[in-house]
DNA sequence: TATTGTTATACTCTATAACTATA
DNA sequence: TATAGTTATAGAGTATAACAATA
């Protein structure tokens, strides 16, 4: 298919929207649905990548902020604001990394691991009520295609 | 498959996730490679869906901010912002709708009407840039799955 | 020179609540 | 009472630029 003939007629042919549409819905629901939660989306996700680091081993460097802005895909700043916001909620303590000066690590502290036990849950219905409208398949499939948009 | 196994064990599993990266991919690509049109995303498809309202005939009230507000999905008080932006640049104008008071319609301009084929060009481009990586059935299951989220 | 974290700043998007005018 | 638009306000999210400390 060449580019001339995928040029969108349509506001509704743009895929570009259907993404932006679809993540406006999500976001809203689990705004309207997660009240108790008190973390956003992409502060539950921040606290799960730290607990979910691998390096516990003293061996292992902890998880600092550019790893996170990696895996998020996100800005270094950007970053910061979401991380000392957790701090500041005494969900993760910071403290230099023993190898590399310039890295602060990251764990999570009994009260993060705690709340997110809470806030995986929430974010497990927000899935719910998504793939409610999908097969098995059909959740993968799409998981797939967006993951070749991000990757 | 039940909630309990599709219950998302790592932050990899989370289809909202992915959602969320994909649209910030999408985003900042766009801003990357759109310098020149001058306006977002979200303005373009304002002034896209006040170019296509039909109804260009005396008898059809012109589109007004409520239509917008619940094509893109939006807020009035969010849908106000893009509209008197677009206002400002010159691109749309407003007059009360000759049937309702309560209602204003909207109506490109014809700067709007230039803006927005050069807008047109840029989504086609980023449309490109997302195609890329799918065939064309592909890019439709995409559509369609996006669809059932926010539809 | 490059990387990590920081600070300051700003813009977009989004929404809520209260208000006016009209239906 | 309900709807359309408005205003004021606020909170996320995002990013850029310049800086200090460290590698």
């Amino acid at each position: 298919m060449t580019d001339e003939a995928r040029t969108p007629g349509a506001l509704g042919d743009v895929l570009g929207l259907h993404v932006r549409l679809a993540h406006g819905a999500i976001q809203r629901h689990f705004a309207e649905t997660s009240g108790e939660v008190g973390l956003t989306q992409k502060q539950i996700s921040v606290l799960w990548l730290v607990a979910d680091w691998p390096g516990t081993e003293p061996s292992q460097p902890d998880i600092a902020q550019t790893d996170i802005a990696q895996a998020l895909q996100m800005d270094r700043a950007t970053t910061m604001t979401l991380v000392h916001s957790l701090e500041k909620l005494g969900l993760l303590e910071r403290r230099k990394s023993a190898g590399d000066a310039r890295r602060i690590g990251l764990r999570p502290t009994d009260a993060g691991l705690a709340a997110l036990i809470t806030a995986r849950r929430a974010i497990a219905a927000n899935e719910a009520w998504l793939h409610a409208r999908f097969s098995t398949s059909e959740a993968n499939v799409l998981a797939e295609l967006l993951a070749r948009i991000h990757r």
